[in-house]
DNA sequence: CGGAATCAGTGACTTTTATCACTCAGAACA
DNA sequence: TGTTCTGAGTGATAAAAGTCACTGATTCCG
């Protein structure tokens, strides 16, 4: 697909002044991401931030032995804080970024990302409310590791996806579940269960539908 | 005290150019802050951004149950990067800020904040940094509650926190600190006693002295 | 079709953490 | 000096979460 201004303004909806729009179609890069692909892995450099046009992509973090948590999900519109901090200071990725949904996203490079926010307010603008969201999103998932058990846990767990995904109905397995909660699969299945009994889902094989 | 351009240059050293310790000295604020007092409750709205020049202060969650969890520690120039965000976005703060120690910090208006980072790519550099080291905090207090359990948890509680105060005996309670990880005194006790017997810390009655 | 692979359910047990109930020591204070 | 308060230790028990071992069901594919 070409990148077009008319497409952007469309995408876009009178977030940015014409200039920056045009800016945005000259240097940046479109690109399509199929679903599980991996934006970018712990350890890599990122040289463009990305910036979501639709789909959806989820940002994971890692420890040394293998396990992950969930940390949240980018969506519409949605841009990575981490990305651009890692940009501007050239330092590695902390966390993994994979695509949950095909995504498409336009990738925009650093220097410009930086060069903007002088020149275009509306542009600064979005980058501190970026800051802010995903502040907002590492509070809320301390929030939930913190102060909550597992099956709250897994009741927000299934309604964000469910947010994100635009669906009622999940296709997941109690292993990846498990895997983004950073639990075994026993433990999930039992407590799907639990949920099932309560009537909040409904449980099937590789789907699980919320009440 | 009266804050001058000598003083910041010291205290500084280097990190800003003149014209922007000239304006730091001129727009800011000095203040001293007591032990325990509050600089930021949550829902408070932030009308200018902190900048510790030495002393320490403490970042807590609360939840709705009233506990709260420790989020990191600012220490000399450092800066909230949360209420940068809530500055430029007049949002009320999600945190609780309290002195550890005392602590000398200058206010610094948000429009400055704000103004400053075009101007001055010192500044510029400075705030993105400051959004980096705030993520990593955070993304590190994560990997604790996450992937650690409470005695790992609550040897690298009692680290930072010498770090923090720069000395190697602590005076603090069981029940503080159960507090600061959102658990109970019992069981922080009998932790503690166990890392006693193995011989990594020395427990006394309001202190604690680390090995 | 039939075997292999994947997904889910579950009992039995352990470990970790939380809670309750109480004792004891030292500090504070009148 | 004795009483009160705060901080700490600890046994008993419960609740939550993790682990092991196995079974059954469904899907996939040669």
């Amino acid at each position: 697909m070409n990148l077009t201004i008319d497409y952007l303004q469309k995408a876009l909806s009178g977030k940015f002044e014409l200039a920056l729009l045009d800016e945005l179609v000259r240097y940046s890069q479109f690109k399509q991401v199929p679903v599980g692909a991996y934006l970018i892995r712990p350890g890599e450099y990122i040289r463009s931030v990305p910036f979501i046009l639709n789909g959806s992509v989820k940002i994971m973090r890692p420890d040394k032995e293998g396990r992950e948590v969930l940390l949240y999900y980018l969506g519409e519109l949605d841009t990575c804080a981490m990305s651009l901090t890692c940009c501007l200071g050239s330092k590695q990725s902390e966390v993994t970024a994979i695509a949950e949904e095909e995504t498409e996203l336009i990738a925009i490079p650093v220097e410009k990302v930086d060069e903007w926010m002088c020149r275009f307010p509306t542009w600064k603008q979005f980058v501190f409310q970026t800051y802010q969201k995903r502040f907002d999103n590492l509070l809320a998932t301390i929030d939930e590791v913190v102060f909550h058990k597992l099956d709250e846990r897994l009741l927000t767990y299934l309604h964000k996806k469910t947010e994100s995904c635009q669906c009622r109905v999940l296709t997941v397995t109690h292993e990846e579940i498990a895997q983004e909660m950073a639990t075994s699969r026993e433990v999930i299945s039992r407590l799907l269960k639990q949920l099932e009994k309560n009537g909040q889902i409904q449980l099937m094989r590789n789907k699980i539908e919320i009440l």
